[in-house]
DNA sequence: CTAGTCCGTTAGCTATTGCTAACCGTAAGT
DNA sequence: ACTTACGGTTAGCAATAGCTAACGGACTAG
């Protein structure tokens, strides 16, 4: 799946993040997903294609349904890379503002 | 500074990326940034310029220089829609568990 | 086996993006 | 005032992204 900083671009996205919001409240099929949105059924299945690649979706078969479905690995690792810099900026900010009373 | 979500497209380019962690460590200066990085200096004056849109860089003048700085807030916005979305998976994630239990 | 559903894939077009090159504005040094 | 250094802005180009339309494959129902 390639490298997990993918989500990034996945999410950048304003079409594929409604796709994301709408399998974070369920698990849905393509058409379903295509129905709520004004997109075609092959933008789902290409958004849901780079979403996949992220990490952050997965889906399983029914038939020759597929429902897919959120995959929290994908948001964790987002996650990580956010927090690993959160800590440096408040830090930063904090050294920051120490330096303003330099008045 | 439009929408906060912005953060997840200004994070998406991979060169973007570099800026922001670069800027991560320590304040640099738009050409300190290019040289550090194989672009040039209008390019990193572009990728500031995107990233500060998305809240997530600031600057502070030094003469002619600026000085830039990450900026946490737009750090924030993104922690949070990734938390909104983390226990929803984790639920999901578990109910999908118990029903594979089902066999 | 045939018809109907559901979905993925490809081709092709348009819009957007990231880049360099060239130019302009501004602040500090002499 | 003149020069130098540092950045932002614009124009233009090549690459990429997102979309629709058309086609093909796989499973189910009858």
């Amino acid at each position: 799946m390639a490298n997990r900083l993918d989500g990034f671009a996945a999410l950048a996205d304003p079409t594929r993040r409604q796709v994301f919001e709408r399998l974070a409240r369920r698990p849905l099929s393509v058409g379903a997903i295509a129905d709520e949105l004004p997109v075609s059924r092959p933008a789902v299945s290409q958004h849901l294609r780079v979403l996949t690649h992220a990490g952050l979706v997965m889906h399983d078969r029914d038939g020759t349904r597929r429902v897919y479905r959120i995959d929290p690995r994908g948001i964790e690792a987002m996650r990580k890379y956010l927090d690993k810099f959160w800590d440096r900026a408040l830090a930063a900010f904090k050294a920051a503002a120490e330096k303003e009373m330099d008045s």
